[in-house]
DNA sequence: GGATTATTTTGCGAGATGGTACAAAAATCG
DNA sequence: CGATTTTTGTACCATCTCGCAAAATAATCC
């Protein structure tokens, strides 16, 4: 029941004047903490994504995570919870992995294979198998049922959406784009592109026919008009 | 513990010479069923469509198909068992919706209406809510630990491809696309189209949004070349 | 050192879960 | 009628499930 990780003994600057707040080390006062929640958080996060909400039990949980019931209890809530603040740290790490592709400049082409490359690396990973997408996971599963992991799914939908959005109606600003491209439409088909590749990735298809469904949807997104 | 409609008393002609073949009615020795072993399947399909394998209790299948558990073990086996029948009949339901749109001869551009339409008749139906696509709810969900059920969804998923496909095939042929269009690239924005408004529909978008999607996705596929 | 605070640990308990054993029930056969 | 066959209904089991209470532990504060 200890994680591998030590808490990194980065904790030694005694901060006097210490605020309530996290700044530095306020001294927490009681027993120390055996687990760093960040990377519990991590572990149950891939379990979840791995096996779903109804298919963990908190007892895989606590294993995965090193921490006993209890203490998951104490620092995360009950299951649903913990399934919620997973799911935000999954947005998080994957908006993360995505904003400097789509901040920077660069060719609609290019952009495009990148934000795709990026995602199939999140939906490969893992030891025992490839996970997928957890907002792809988690409509399929508890978007129906539960109206606030509902909202959440769809926030991430349309934020991806947006972002295609914005994404080609810059291109077509640049003259990437023909004036009878329809950035909303666009942007629908590269977010399908995404969805598909993360339902494909979950049957185990390998990257090599991911990429190549991918290269075909560039293909005809950069296309639009510009041939025959 | 009794299904509504009884069984519909059609059985009532003797039937001679009675091979074991279930031909009409081989007059079955010992007591009759209480259900129908057709409906139930479709009231377990039901269930799993809408909350998932691990989600869905034996108590819940036993109180939806009317059948009491033995009777349910006897009938379909466990509950894995259960649920790859529930699956094969939802394949072959799906597939009978959409065969003969893709058998009749009409425009590219309506037979891919009338295939999206269909769709979201099957994906939107339910009376708790909209259920989606059990091929994608089983991708997201048991796909990656079984290996069998995983087989069944990539046959799926590889189905609709081939069936997308052999469509813009016969168009190209029939000149409503251009030479340097791609049937293969095309169908599979096809299938990713159908992906992504089935994960929507999971998460309750309304209908006119994913028409919406569906619109935009059939003008970039039957517009590819055409435009400009 | 003792009080306080925060966390871990053990363990429990009420209920659900998947699966099955077994007897009663309902039909046909002879 | 009795024997046979098939299905139903009840009851049960071993296991897992989630959540929590209570005690033990380890740190800081005074």
């Amino acid at each position: 029941m200890v994680q591998k990780s030590k808490p990194p003994a980065a904790a030694n600057q005694p901060e006097r004047r210490g605020e309530p707040e996290r700044r530095g080390q306020p001294k927490r006062r009681g027993r120390p903490r055996a687990y760093e929640p960040d990377i519990a958080l991590g572990k149950a996060l891939d379990l979840f994504r791995k096996q779903g909400f109804a298919a963990t039990s908190l007892d895989d949980l606590s294993a995965a995570t090193g921490m006993n019931r209890p203490s998951l209890y104490g620092a995360f809530g009950d299951k649903r919870e913990l399934y919620i603040k997973s799911y935000q740290r999954y947005r998080e790490e994957a908006a993360a992995s995505m904003v400097e592709i789509f901040r920077q400049e660069m060719p609609l082409r290019q952009r495009l294979e990148r934000i795709y490359a990026a995602a199939l690396d999140i939906y490969l990973s893992g030891d025992t198998g490839p996970r997928g997408c957890f907002t792809v996971v988690t409509a399929a599963s508890e978007a129906v049922g539960d109206p606030e992991i509902r909202a959440m799914v769809l926030d991430g939908l349309t934020g991806l959406d947006k972002a295609f959005a914005s994404c080609f109606r810059r291109a077509k600003e640049k003259g990437e784009l023909p004036e009878s491209a329809d950035p909303v439409a666009l942007a629908q088909i590269a977010s399908a592109t995404i969805h598909t590749i993360a339902i494909r990735s979950r049957a185990r298809v390998p990257r090599k026919e991911l990429e190549a469904i991918v290269k075909g949807a560039i293909d005809v997104m950069v296309g639009v008009g510009t041939r025959a």
